[in-house]
DNA sequence: CATATAAAGGACAGTTTTGTCCGAAATTAT
DNA sequence: ATAATTTCGGACAAAACTGTCCTTTATATG
């Protein structure tokens, strides 16, 4: 469903906002170890996030990844995953037709679309900070 | 979502079931050519398909691939899904956790459970046969 | 039996995804 | 300034996925 890339991308993110509630940057070592994700690839993810705004990041000792409640309440699932893996998933046929729609569908097309927009709808819709509160109240783990 | 060759083995399927229906076999090369997908590499799709008793082939001229009516009736979307990508997308979780239960969820885990289940429910309800009517009757396309 | 045809199967190549390593750049503290 | 720490960025490696080519095997027909 969602490449490895992106479900660490989605835990990476989710990690460094509950850390950043307390006001203090996240190391890349501590998000790899609290995800359990490679560290070095990790790294190449959260470059991507960085760049693109979703996180913030600052070098040296006391150094490490930020985001904000007020980001967290802004960004979304969809707003990491499209980044990540794109919005093919999303958009595409889901027989790999180049053309697909409403006048000439793939055999699947109905019942395929109508459960994808609801996936859409949640990631979309689903932002990190109410991930966040699920991690932080202990409902919910990232490992 | 579903890889490359699950879209050409669920193509392949419903045409090689569509042409089943006039009682002929269906060459490589037509299925291939029908559905737009590389003639090789859909043949090592079939070739899993065929071993698993999903459909019928024959060498020779005269030869192909054949899948009955009844048959078509019987096997599901998720016959082929499972064979060729395998059950992780729909049972493992969404963000990778090794163990992800309602005991000890992923902070999607709700949402995203509630999705998956519908969309498994559709791919494991829906057999070949209903698709191929729809072909069948123009309504439907597979390129 | 000889020949033609079509799937089966093995080997291999290209591409994408995943993952690692290491030096460079930036920041903090001494 | 110097040293220590941490992200950044490039190069590279391994694995998985996609795709091709060619030989072998089975079947039908003349």
């Amino acid at each position: 469903m969602f490449s490895k890339a992106c479900k660490y991308a989605v835990k990476a993110t989710i990690y460094i906002a509950v850390q950043s509630g307390q006001n203090t940057r996240t190391s890349l070592k501590d998000i790899s170890a609290k995800i359990d994700s490679p560290e070095a690839f990790t790294a190449k993810v959260l470059q991507v996030l960085v760049k693109n705004q979703v996180i913030e990041s600052l070098k040296g000792p006391l150094g490490g990844f930020f985001i904000s409640n007020e980001a967290a309440k802004l960004i979304t699932l969809s707003h990491v995953v499209y980044l990540i893996d794109g919005t093919e998933t999303f958009n595409s046929c889901g027989l790999g037709l180049k053309e697909c729609s409403e006048c000439r569908p793939c055999p699947m097309h109905h019942k395929f679309q109508r459960i994808r927009s609801e996936l859409k709808e949640m990631i979309e819709k689903t932002t990190i900070y109410e991930l966040v509160l699920k991690v932080g109240e202990g409902e919910s783990f990232l490992m």
